[in-house]
DNA sequence: GCCAAAAATAGTACAACGTACTATTTTTGG
DNA sequence: CCAAAAATAGTACGTTGTACTATTTTTGGC
């Protein structure tokens, strides 16, 4: 047995169940393997979600970097949104709200939450930002720092909110709603260049 | 003991510390009843919750009323929605995300909060059309879908990221925070006069 | 004003949970 | 080959939600 292993069937799980109802007894069935040997791997419940989220972080942060090697521009930003919407999508289980979090949050040992959205938030100032010098966004500082906050706010909840009712909606129509909101915040503070491409995007990801 | 004075004791309770971490017996304790007399209230957990929630509903009910009594313009609208604010300040205990509602929700017994979401989605609509007809926001009926889906969303999860590190942040600090985002929001689809009326507001609130 | 019925309160118990602890088996490396 | 380490299993403890029963208090009709 693997951490990875163990970790990919926890996923499955809080996806499926969520992670308040799945228990440590029930994880460790599914593996085959005893509880107490699940906790040989991870001492607490708290640590397979942290570890759950360290994956999910250095995804995001690694679909981040691609795009960073791209030229700034509205497709491609929405472009890495969509892929980011795909990370969270697949780590939808890991999304548990302030319940749970703050336990391993506020300690500061195991995920460091409230930094990585400080992080989080200073890249989309920089991403919005050379959007602007590239000419596809037509906005000032004021726009830039409510736009930052719309996309904090609306980059992490948009999950929760899809999985509300229905644990597994359809990944492709939630995204594509999500994604067309997002465009549309976009398109208000575009150029027409930046416009034109947000329609490029579009046109290349119907067909 | 009444079912009320229960239920101000747990909302207390769920503000301070979050509903997870309450548990019955701590509850029946700050009450000073036995545990076995709480549940002769309420059976269930989830049923002071839902209780909770009940009691937020139709506060946001009321309030909802009284503004539909006011002219529609776009200050009128802030400050509805800066009670709404309100209220769910008060209540950001019950905020649970997705961990503890379904369990209440998909049997549809104590509170059908699918339907709350349905008819909120319907009361929004209404609100933006009638502020379209006063001349207070210029935008198409796309724009007034987005813009109900940006304020289900920004409007559902606000508390949740204001109490994500901090169970207890500044009350009118947070809300003058979030307010002053709608705001922005609003603005970018306002008339002239609509706009006006947002600097009136703001002005009016400033002292 | 009594007294059965109802309401309210208390106490106990059970299954499930997270998890700590110990014992056992398997694997590893000099 | 064999001691040390790693991995696995088993057990047990405290806590949780909550179901159940017993007891006390309140109520309403005669």
């Amino acid at each position: 047995m693997t951490d990875l292993e163990i970790l990919k069937k926890a996923l499955d799980l809080f996806n499926e169940k969520g992670y308040a109802h799945v228990g440590m007894r029930e994880l460790a069935r599914e593996l085959d393997i005893s509880p107490g040997n699940l906790t040989y791997y991870f001492k607490k419940k708290e640590d397979v979600l942290a570890a759950l989220l360290n994956q999910f972080s250095t995804l995001n942060t690694h679909t981040l970097e691609s795009y960073l090697q791209l030229e700034p521009t509205n497709a491609n930003f929405l472009q890495l949104m969509r892929n980011i919407f795909d990370n969270q999508f697949r780590f939808r289980g890991v999304y548990v709200g302030n319940q749970f979090f703050p336990v391993a949050v506020v300690e500061k040992k195991i995920f460091d939450y409230q930094s990585v959205v400080t992080k989080r938030k200073a890249i989309y100032q920089e991403i919005f930002s050379s959007l602007r010098k590239a000419g596809q966004l037509d906005l000032d500082d004021q726009d830039i720092s409510f736009l930052v906050s719309f996309i904090t706010l609306f980059g992490r909840f948009w999950i929760t909110e899809a999985t509300l009712f229905n644990k597994s909606p359809n990944k492709d129509e939630v995204i594509q709603h999500y994604l067309f909101l997002l465009a549309r915040q976009l398109s208000l503070f575009s150029t027409e260049a930046g416009i034109k491409s947000i329609e490029e995007y579009r046109i290349k990801n119907r067909g």
